[in-house]
DNA sequence: CGAATCCTTGAACACCTTCAACAGGGGTGG
DNA sequence: CCACCCCTGTTGAAGGTGTTCAAGGATTCG
């Protein structure tokens, strides 16, 4: 694994970390969940040791058992389409939940794999169910970020619809800073985790553009780029080329 | 609003519908409600009068206060973007819900306007979220229809990400005909109730491009498209279609 | 009947992809 | 410790798919 001046260590080795000890408390899905309630939640949370890099959480297919919540690293999910491509579904940063899109079929409808040395805390969807009734909030929160989650994934259908490469790029740079900051890391200079190849593919673009439109970035002075080490100097100019202000064509609200 | 064979008119002014009556109720929230429950929800069903074509059930911004489900006709779903133009982010069918992505966020994130009269049920999300407890088969229900949801956004990104235009108008007519057949209509023959606009926009190609796709279609003997009304002649070259067999180029699992 | 909207078709262009070749690290093994 | 190899990332050139621009036809509705 590569250093990464960015992604601190956790205390690994520590394997009882309460929730309320946890820095993404905040991020994660104990919010609104009260004192007395967080030792039964904590109970059904298993803290499996950490996951080394290509490692996965779980595989496509695989019966559905437990939802996941990073703690620290990073995951990508990705779906095999029917003739054996990859297509990247996401990136999942400390604080974030994977899997909850198994929850409806029973089965795990994407592989979640580790882009880097990650923990992860299991929260089995059973147990968990049924402590709905005693913290009548988790359902709740739950639902609240799924629906956030519903969110986030209209605003890529735009991203993959509408907007060009560089929007894509820049949107997903947008993204990743925002995100890193919201967890306490610097939001303008970070290492990313994955690769060329895995921006391309979530982002629907080639390898080669990819590489094409960083180094365009870089020409411009909006951020420099070496390897996977992304330091971003213009941040007004990166929001200015993400939220596409294309000539828009006449475009009738049809009825 | 234009006659359409496909969708017969449901008995629109008996207000009083109860969800055991329903045809959707195989296909709406409900599932998994006991008998003696369904009372305690239809309670909280306000059904309004039939919504005109054009007419909104919501518009993006307006504070949150219900989901909506379908009960007859459809549903188009978008957002504005900053500078002005429209992204669809779906067409709802009958038994399908609306509003699910604002529950986060307060707010609704999205404007849902009918595309022919269309009849709904209003569910106050704050009274749903208070039966909660004494129905503990409405949050996993809700919740698995949200996970059913965020796996149908990444069908979506896949298609937006990957598909060539071919491939993402016959994905798009196989949505629609699985989905109508599923309601009782006829899979083979229905009326689009959206406007080539819409389903460009949907589906990330120019209308021109739309069109121009239809008819290829039909020079192939796929199908029989005139303006609204399309007939599949040839379901398994649909799929063959949709599924996109192109030759992948070498794609190294990038770990 | 006329206006507006929706849909279709044609031609030129643009953006991104594909193909190809090479450069630079990082890891492994000698 | 260096050489080697593999993998990742970069860059160039050609090509293709879909967009844009433009115009005309069809349908609906006032």
């Amino acid at each position: 694994m590569q250093k990464d001046p960015a992604i601190p260590q956790f205390d690994l080795p520590r394997l009882r970390i309460a929730c309320r000890e946890c820095t993404l408390f905040q991020l994660c899905l104990p919010v609104g969940v009260s004192e007395a309630d967080l030792d039964l939640l904590e109970n059904i949370i298993k803290r499996r040791r950490p996951v080394q890099r290509g490692e996965y959480l779980f595989q496509m297919g695989e019966p559905f058992e437990s939802i996941f919540a990073v703690r620290s690293g990073s995951v990508k999910t990705y779906t095999l389409t029917e003739d054996g491509r990859e297509q990247v579904t996401g990136f999942h940063l400390p604080g974030e939940l994977v899997g909850l899109d198994a929850i409806g079929g029973g089965r795990h409808a994407c592989t979640a794999k580790a882009l880097e040395t990650t923990s992860v805390c299991e929260l089995p969807y059973n147990q968990l169910e049924e402590l709905w009734s005693r913290i009548p909030s988790l359902p709740r929160q739950l639902v609240r970020i799924m629906s956030k989650e519903v969110l986030h994934d209209q605003t890529l259908m735009t991203l993959l619809g509408k907007k060009s490469a560089e929007e894509r790029l820049a949107s997903y740079l947008l993204s990743l800073s925002t995100r890193l900051g919201q967890r306490g890391f610097s939001s303008h200079e970070f290492n990313l985790s994955m690769s060329r190849n895995d921006i391309g593919n979530y982002l629907g673009l080639a390898v080669e553009t990819v590489s094409r439109v960083f180094t365009r970035f870089q020409d411009e002075k909006v951020l420099t780029v070496q390897r996977r080490n992304v330091r971003i100097h213009d941040l007004t100019a990166l929001r200015r080329i993400s939220s596409y202000s294309n000539i828009p064509r006449a475009c009738p609200s049809a009825n």
